[in-house]
DNA sequence: CCGTTGGCGATACGATCGTATCGTAAACAT
DNA sequence: ATGTTTACGATACGATCGTATCGCCAACGG
């Protein structure tokens, strides 16, 4: 056996490559060329690692919701606000991944494995979304007769609404969160005096 | 002079070759030698009418956000119901087009004159919405404390949200305008017994 | 009637695309 | 030491990309 290598961390590497150029020329750009560029690597080696293209794209789109959890706040459990305003594009990490997640919804629609990383990731965001209301809900900052997975899907859609309206510059930083926070202003619960 | 060519016309029928292809394969399937041939004209021809890609691209963005009216209910003054729904990817015209829109997204943030475009757009769905919350505030049918240009704001993020969530099929219609009716009923006017 | 002009097709160009096929260097087993 | 296996680079392939440059054909002005 030679060298041994971890073939995880290449990929992801490779993958990294594929998401920064994604982010910031779009998915036609994308091109095995390109990525080895962007990863510093033979355009050889590219191809060792994903034999194909199209197995380098659908390996691209793995850990794009992961990084979601990473922008949460560290508390035990942060609150709702704080939890929706981790979805928006607020930072050069963020924009990225929501460009990223831009560029492969086209994809998706057309690929059976991209299409369920997507559904993985609104499951899993959906859930966190439901748990959070519903734990605001116990404990009385939220109205209780809310259904918290009715409330979650309205809240990814408007965060992903505003996303978009943040990505392409129609409201800045400070009226996004405004709007959010009217919001949910009326969610909650009554007695409660806003925030 | 030669026999005459409406060059405006020409020029739509490629532009909607671009957006057919935009739609169902994404922008990275945009060739000239594509266009040409799902427009039933010569590689030539195109080059004829767009000097150059970029050209092309520009135009197909022009007349992006025209058909939003095409799809207004055609009373008088529709509702904000009708008015918001009309906004939704639910048949196959508005989901090429939101499916066109969203793969300009990228291009939108490095090409001035598709930002433009997107900008206006934006704004004139905003003052739609706005004035047409306005008018059922009149009415009495919406809470008059309300302020039409910010439910406006929220009411275009929502739209953009659910048309991806429908898009992907992470909910179907029926969900989708579920969930927009329930966003709706908290806008109402105390007294409104719903719709 | 003929020359000019614009609509249009055809083709050629170099670059880059995705993929295939090599060669070579390094590391372990025997 | 030798052979096998794997990481990696280099190169070649045909296809397609965007662009440039032709030539023909139709139509109108003189």
């Amino acid at each position: 056996m030679p060298r041994l290598v971890d073939h995880e961390q290449r990929r992801q590497s490779i993958a990294e490559a594929v998401r920064r150029i994604a982010a910031d020329r779009g998915l036609e750009a994308v091109s095995l060329g390109q990525v080895a560029a962007e990863a510093g690597i033979s355009k050889g080696l590219v191809q060792h690692y994903f034999p194909a293209k199209d197995d380098m794209l659908r390996y691209a789109t793995t850990t794009l919701r992961e990084r979601v959890h990473h922008h949460l706040p560290g508390g035990e459990s942060p609150s709702l606000r704080d939890t929706v305003i981790a979805l928006l594009p607020l930072d050069d990490d963020a924009r990225a991944e929501a460009l990223v997640a831009n560029a492969f919804l086209s994809r998706a629609l057309k690929d059976d494995t991209i299409a369920a990383r997507f559904r993985a990731g609104y499951t899993q965001l959906h859930e966190l979304l439901a748990a959070t209301i519903a734990g605001e809900q116990q404990q009385g900052t939220l109205a209780s007769e809310l259904s918290p997975r009715h409330e979650a899907d309205l809240l990814l859609a408007l965060a992903a609404g505003l996303g978009d309206t943040l990505l392409l510059g129609h409201r800045d930083t400070e009226e996004v969160i405004a709007l959010l926070d009217s919001h949910l202003a009326r969610l909650a619960a009554p007695g409660q005096t806003g925030r």
